[in-house]
This record gives structure tokens, sequence and C-alpha cells, in this order.
RNA sequence: GGGCGGUUAGCUCAGCUGGCAGAGCGGCGGCUUUACAAGCCGUAGGUCACAGGUUCGAUCCCUGUACCGCCCACCA
């Protein structure tokens, strides 16, 4: 069957189909293989997926693809993570849309609700990435609230518990009053924001005047306990000890003295709100003062102000606070203030400080290990720079606040007896106190930080805590790919996990790649509208398209701006392939099945293009293995293009004519088709669909290109025959051939000679080895250069009416009468002379330098000098021709 | 307030042991060349942000400056 246009919808869907159907995806798990697994960073089962997981997943399935062909036992793993804040969000938003809330349908119908959208975005990210081509095993598919991982998050909860490394606390934490739960550090965004510093007077109980306090948060005095100063500071020395009159509260509360206070900043005077500021929250405990929580969970106030501020919204009651305080005249004044501000990330509200009780996990000991496993190397970061930022964050770490205020994930395994008080982590439901036997027992009603599961992820999806074979092949994985936006929320608590849990890291290496941004340099994002959908460029494009254009611009640690035009390049480039391979079915179809490349005798353009293909091939498994994706199809792309279809395949065509005998024939047959088969297997990482198709339509393929040998150097004298011989010959032979014909084609494209019109052609070349070279290779420099006859000369003084070209060792002049264009002509040479020059200037300069003859390489001086000698041959041929043309 | 990136062609970006600055897109000129107009041939376009330093030699290494982006951070 012969090849159509390209269409890439045709052929995806197929493919897809029948590489599920012959089980390709699932590990080998060969005896002898090297492992090389990677789990997926599972995808929030909150819609669908954007362009970034496209990019990330991109970059897995190239990886171990590459693996597979490599004949290493690759795994990938694939999974969802139900993530706890942004579903239960969603959810949330959707029931408000209803008009109703899950407060009002209860936790049951509620969760069941979850489970039902959870399993609608599951199917549409399940779709998304088949349509991508990920090559992850389906038959491992996991999910973070599935019942195995939550049994691992029960072993990991209740180990921790047990190792006094999780405990429940009293403390101020970041509240989420759109969430109504707590948040971790991480969880919140800071933002700089305009405010305002508002000054105000607190009278001195005493009658004796007043001390001005400023502050950003005027509600929040309603919860004062005291007003600070510093200990040095000579403005208050006589005040320290005395007490206020709160204002518009009326409690007495004390002015202490403490270092955390800035005399600089402000007054010098500080309220304090232990209820409502870390900060004061700290310096509370050190004076022992009362704290008071003015606010409901959703951020207004309380029954603990005054009646007029009750139920007021926390910035009403800022504007209230303020009124009321001018009008008791004790407003000093009024500053603008620009102050970073703490933003819930998901529901975007200004994050309250809030006193609550929450479970932590006390992560000090758990981040040395992972530290110590990145130090030495045991965790290879790629790019190296993120080291510094992990280490930053990690040798910085505070308790990890795990314990979220909602419905979906996993609760907390904790049971509070109301008999005996005792609290029971436990792994199993538990019906009675395990301490006194009462059945009064209550489950703590929160659930844990949706980080905490995926914390797990590299084992609990294997298996663990059981002992099972996956764990004992695949653990530790080989590489974590995934964005540096989340080196701190996942990577590293899994790398903490990891080592805690498994004694051993949980990934060899991590690969961060970077943030999509839009062809402007705009982050992509839902909200700004100007996201790529990946699944629409797929539609457009096809996914190999969109899979090249990811994986080339894949620089680790580099965010890249993702033009659609990029997209449809690369389409064309995929077009192009499919056309090449076309054109060699086409032979094919007339000549009969391609003899091996060891039973032909290549020509010197054969050996080339073969000799060329396992440069490449090494180019491209040293840049994969760097991770350089970028260079790795940049090099792949260079080559099938621009040397394969532009020289090669035109080359062939006089061969393929019949034009050079039955030898040539079969030469360039058989070389046309290694060369091209070989290509499909170094691209088919990146463009899987497209490879497979065209490798099922040449002759003599059995099986899926999927798990065919990935090509390497070291193949290259395997070949047998001369294909290993002189390769650096055929190349140096093949671009010297080539220069010839491109000096021809400038000089004709100068005189704008149609391409059809042949030329008579006169090379002088320099010595007798580049002449021979064209004589031995003639049929196809006439074909491509469009020459006529083709002729040597030592010299050539005749000028007139012919265009004369320069090369690297050689001139040639073409028989241009009445075409040339004598001005264009002159410029031409004119600026080629201004170049050589140039060039001739700064090397003369450098050679004459004798510090750089004495210290440079010799080889760098040897090099110099032919250049420069070769310059200057160049020169005065040039010159020569500008004197002899004619006038006009 | 700390820290990390970036600044290279009109645009988007490469350029990783310092030795002639590259690609894609876009531009210009020419092509119905029997795989491909999603193409072919040719071509123009750069003080590698700025200032110093190291070096025979710097886009590359060091120091500083200016912008841009990001991360972290409890000064009200």
């Amino acid at each position: 069957m012969s090849l159509n246009r390209y269409d890439p919808t045709a052929i995806e869907r197929k493919w897809y189909t029948y590489w599920l159907d012959n089980n390709l995806f699932a590990p080998s798990m060969g005896s002898g293989q090297e492992p090389f697994c990677i789990v997926i960073p599972p995808p929030n089962v909150t819609g669908s997926l954007h362009m970034g997981h496209a990019w990330d997943n991109t970059i897995q399935d190239i990886l171990i693809r590459w693996a597979r062909m490599e004949g290493r036992n690759a795994l990938w793993i694939p999974g969802t993570d139900h993530a706890g804040i942004a579903t239960q969000w969603m959810v949330e938003k959707a029931l408000r849309n209803r008009g109703t809330t899950k407060e009002e349908i209860g936790r049951e119908a509620f969760l069941k609700e979850t489970w039902a959208f959870k399993e609608e975005a599951h199917g549409t990210i399940v779709g998304q990435l088949k349509r991508l081509g990920v090559s992850t095993d389906w038959n491992r598919e996991r999910f973070t609230l599935d019942a195995g991982l939550s049994r691992a998050v029960r072993r990991v909860f209740v180990t921790l518990f047990e190792q006094g490394l999780i405990y429940r606390d009293l403390r101020m934490v970041n509240w989420s009053p759109g969430l109504l739960s707590a948040i971790s550090d991480l969880e919140v965004e800071h933002r700089e924001t305009d405010g305002h510093l508002w000054h105000f007077r607190y009278p001195l109980a005493d009658g004796s005047g007043h001390i001005t306090v400023a502050t950003t948060r005027p509600e929040t005095m309603l919860g004062d306990t005291a007003v600070a100063v510093h200990p040095d500071d000579e403005r208050y020395r006589g005040v320290v000890g005395k007490t206020v009159k709160l204002p518009l509260v009326g409690r007495e509360i004390p002015i202490v003295a403490d270092d955390f206070v800035d005399p600089a900043f402000g007054t010098g005077a500080v309220k304090v709100t232990p209820g409502h500021d870390p900060n004061d929250f700290e310096l509370g405990k050190r004076h022992d003062l009362p704290v008071i929580t003015v606010m409901t969970e959703d951020a207004s106030l309380n029954d603990e102000v005054p009646q007029a501020y009750r139920g007021l919204d926390r910035f009403e009651a800022r504007k209230r606070v303020v009124a009321d305080m001018d009008a008791a005249g004790l407003l000093e004044k009024v500053e603008p203030h620009r102050h970073a501000l703490g933003y819930c990330q998901r529901s975007g509200q200004v994050v309250e400080p809030r006193v609550s009780t929450q479970w932590f996990v006390k992560i000090k000991p758990l981040a040395d290990k992972a530290v110590a496993a990145v130090e030495d190397g045991r965790i290879r970061m790629v790019p190296d720079f993120q080291k510094k930022v992990f280490f930053e964050w990690m040798n910085n770490i505070q308790d990890w606040c795990i314990s979220r205020q909602l419905w979906w994930g996993h609760r907390i395994p904790v049971w509070y007896c109301d008999a005996c008080s005792a609290v029971i982590a436990s792994e199993e439901d538990i019906s009675a106190c395990t301490q006194c036997g009462s059945d009064k027992l209550r489950m703590d009603e929160d659930v844990l930080d949706t980080w905490f599961s995926s914390g797990l992820w590299p084992f609990s999806t294997m298996g663990w805590p059981d002992d099972t074979e996956d764990l004992r092949t695949f653990y530790p994985t080989a590489v974590l790919v995934t964005g540096y936006d989340i080196l701190f929320f996942w990577v590293a608590r899994m790398a903490m996990l990891g080592l805690w849990f498994m004694g051993k890291e949980p990934f060899h290496e991590v690969f961060l790649h970077g943030l999509l941004r839009d062809q402007y340099g705009e982050k992509m994002s839902k909200t700004k509208g100007n996201g790529l959908d990946p699944l629409e460029m797929i539609d457009k494009y096809g996914a190999d398209a969109l899979r090249f254009t990811l994986a080339a611009g894949t620089v680790p640690g580099r965010d890249m701006n993702l033009p659609e035009a990029t997209i449809e390049g690369n389409r064309n480039f995929i077009n192009k392939i499919w056309n090449a391979t076309r054109f060699v079915q086409g032979h094919t179809e007339r000549l009969g099945p391609p003899p091996a490349l060891g039973g032909v005798q290549p020509g010197r353009f054969d050996r080339w293009i073969v000799a060329r293909l396992y440069q490449v091939a090494g180019e491209v498994r040293t840049y994969l293995d760097q991770r350089r994706l970028n260079e790795a199809y940049r090099s792949l792309y260079g080559f099938v293009w621009h040397e394969f279809c532009d020289w090669y395949v035109e080359i062939t065509k006089p061969a393929l004519g019949g034009e050079q005998g039955p030898q040539a024939e079969q030469a360039a047959l058989a070389t046309l088709h290694h060369v091209l088969a070989e290509s499909l297997k170094l691209l088919h990482p990146a463009m899987p669909f497209v490879t497979e198709e065209l490798w099922s339509e040449l002759p003599g393929r059995e099986g899926s290109i999927m798990v065919q040998p990935f090509p390497r150097p070291e193949h290259l004298p395997a070949l047998g025959g001369a294909w290993a011989q002189d390769q650096q010959a055929a190349v140096r032979e093949a671009q010297q051939l080539i220069d010839v014909i491109q000096t021809v084609r400038t000089v004709r494209g100068e005189s704008n000679v149609k391409p059809r019109q042949r030329i008579d052609v006169t090379v002088v070349p320099e010595d007798g080895t580049l002449r021979g070279l064209v004589e031995s290779e003639q049929p196809t420099v006439v074909t491509l250069a469009g020459i006529g006859e083709l002729a040597f000369a030592e010299r050539f003084a005749e000028r007139e009416g012919y265009g004369h070209g320069v090369g690297h060792g050689f001139e040639v002049y073409l028989s241009l009468a009445g075409l040339i264009d004598v001005e264009a002509e002159r410029q031409r040479i004119g600026k080629e002379l201004e170049k050589t020059e140039a060039r001739i200037r700064q090397l003369a300069g450098k050679l004459e330098n004798p510090a750089f003859v004495d210290k440079a390489p010799a080889a760098v001086v040897e090099k110099s000098r032919e250049e420069l000698s070769a310059l200057q041959s160049q020169l005065a041929k040039l010159n020569e021709s500008l004197t002899q043309l004619p006038a006009n």
C-alpha cells in the first residue's frame, strides 16, 4: 500500500490501540535487564490537562520510550491525585451554582458528589494522555485515594505519630477564610499590596496622656491585649509598665517592653494582638498576655468584640473602626503603606492568622536526610542550580501543618476517647478505646494535606507497605520529571518521606523543566485565557508535532514560550519525513526490496550519509542522557531535513534513474532505506505515532518500532563492507562536493538563471585532489548544480560573460553570456572582499602577536595560519575577478 | 529584606569543558526540478544589555551596574 498525504488524525488512534492491544507499555521484566522507572506526577482530578501537562508528559514519554528501545526494563506508572483543596473547591462551586452547599447536603452526599466529579475529570485526563501518546502501563494506574494508597497513608501517619514526629498543637496557623481551613506556609502566596498605616492614639489609663501606635490592621485592635515598645526606646521609657485604656473596647491593657519592636518603624509603639498576628502571638507568650480571637472562621467579627462590630466582615470592621477612632479624635494620621500580604492560593482570600489546634509533622529530622541525599549525589538535580534553591528551603524548613478542615481527602486516622481522653492513632478503624475500652470514640473530623499522600507516590504506587515485586524491582525510580514550581510542594516531600520510610531515595534524579509561556512570554493560565489547549493543537497539527515542539523546546530548568507557529513548523517537518518515506517507498515498489547494506558497494555519498547518521545517533544519545532535549532534537532535525532530505535524497535521483549502473542503484536504495529506518528509530521517542506508521510502511520491517534497538555509533562497524572505512574522508569529501555545488548555485542565483537552464562551468581547483573528486562524482555535481558542460582549468583568464565564484580550495566560472548582471556581480564581489579582508586583518593581527603564537595551543595557531593563507589566495582571486569584470 | 534565573538577528529562542556567532519563524529574490508549495534554490540581517577585570584570545570565566522575570521572608 502506498502513502497518501500526511494526516495525523488518521493514524494516531490506530496506533495507540495497537500498542495497547499488544501490551507494549508493560515492563518486560526480563532478568538481567536494567530497570528504568518513572512515576507520573499525578494530575489533579480537577478538570482537564493544560499544555504544561503535555510538556511534562512528553518529556517522560521520551525518556521511557528511549529506555525501552535501549533494552531496559522500562515502566511508567500512571495515576491521578485527589487534590483535596482544589477538587473540593470545584465541587463546592458547582454546588453553589445549583443553589446548595456542602453543609446542606452533608458529608456523605458531598463525598459521593465529589467522587462522581472525580470520575469525570479522570476520564477526561486519561483520554487526553492517550491522545498525547503516553506509554504508561495502564494496568498499574493508581489514585491517591484508592484503597492501597490509603493504607500507605495510614501506615505513614501512624508510624510518624509513634515516632513522635507527628503531633497536635494549638498554634497560630495560616487560616483561609475562603476555604474555612488551615493551610500550610507553602499554600500562602505573598503579594505586594497597597495598604495604609493608621496611627491611633491609645489614652493612658492614668490620664497622663496617650501613646500612639501604628497599624495596618485597625480591626484587630478589638483584640489587643497590650502595647509594646522597645526596651531601649527613650521616648517610651516612662510608660512601660503603665496601662492604656483600649479605645472602643474599654479594656485596660499593659504597655510592655520587647526587643521585637523596631523603634524606627511607625511610631515605635505597636499594638499587640496575639489572636491575629504571628509575631504578636509569640510576643504574647513571652509576656503572658491573653489571646483573644475576635473573628469567626469566615473572618467576620465574633462576640468577643463590642456589639457594634459583631458580625461585620473584617474589612467592613476595619472601615468602621477607623471611622469610630476618627470620630473619637484618636486617629492621628494615615499613611499609604505598601506591604506583602498573604493570600490563600486557592480561594484568593487574604489569609487570616488564627489560633487553632492542628496536626503537624516535625519535619527537621526528615529534611536532614533529604538534604544529605542531594548533597552526596544520591539524588541528582537537573539543572544543577536548583540544588541551591532546594537547600535554601530545606535548611530553613518549618514544621508542616498537615490537617485540613476539608471533607475530600484522607481522614486523619486518629480517634479521641470521650471517656478517658485518650488520643489514638490507628491504621485500622477502631470502635473501642484501646486505653479504657469505652466506645465513646470520635474520629478526627479533618483530612490530611493532599501532599501528604502525594509525598508517598513513588512507593505507595508500587504496593507499599507490602513487599511487592514492583517495589523490589523499580524502587528507587530512575528520574522524576516535573516543573520547578513544585520542587517544595512535592519533590521535597517525596524525598523526605521516601528516605524515611524506604531507607532509599525515591528517585536518582530530579529533572526540573520550566513553565510554559505564550508567545508574549506571559505565563499560560486558564484565568488569562492565553493558554494553548493541547487537545486543540493535537487536532490541528497532530500529537507528534506538538510533542516534537515541546521536546525541542526543553532546556532544563528554563521556561518555554510556545507560539503556535512553532508547532506548525514541526508539523511541516513531520510532513517532510512522511514524503521522504513516500519517495523511498515509491522506488522500492519499482525496484524491489532493498538489499542489506553489507551486500552493496557504497558510493562516496552513501558512505557519507551513513557516517553522518551514526554521528548524529551518538549526539542524540549523549544529549538525551544529559537531558538536553533541545540539542538532541535540533541535531536530529537538521540531519533529517537538511542533510538527508535536502542533499542525500537529491543525490540518489540519478542513481535511482539508472544513470549510474545497477550497483549504484542498489547501493542508493539500500542506503536510503537504512538511513530512513534508523532515523525513524531516533525520532520515535519524540514522535511515536508517525514513526510507527512509516515504519510499518517500510518493506521487510517486522513488529513495532517501539521495541527496535535505538541506533548507536557502535552499530556502524557492524554493517560490514566499506561502511566503516574512512568515514572522515567520506564526510570531508562530500562536504567539498557540496561546497562546489553550492558555489555554482550561488552564482546562478545571483544572476537569476532559471533553475532548468543548464550552464557550462569551468572549475579551477587549487590542487589535483579536488579535481579528481569532482570528476569522480561528476554526474552528481552536474545534476545538482544544473551544469551543462563541466570543464577544468588550471588558470582561467577569460572573464567576460563569465560568473565567478570562490569556494574552499577552488574557483568556478559560469558561462553566463548575456545573463550576467554585472552590477549585481560587482556588488556581491565587493561585499565578499570586505568580509575576507576583515577576517584577514583579524587573523594576521592575531598571528603577529607573539603572545598568541607562544601561548595558544599549536593546533589553534596552525589552524589560523592555514585559514589565513586560504583567505589570502581567495582575496587575490576576488580582486582579480573584480578588476576583470566588464566595464558594463 | 534575602536568594535564583534572564538580557544574543525583526520575533521566539539555542549556543555546557573560552578559539570564525546558530536555528525556527518572519523578510527579500527566483522556482508548476517526476517525495514534499505543509515544498525547492539562493539571500539579507548581530557592538552577544552596559562598565571593568582575568586571558594570547571572552557571548562563554570573575566583579560591579541597569533593566526583566521568578522564588523565599512574621517588621506592625
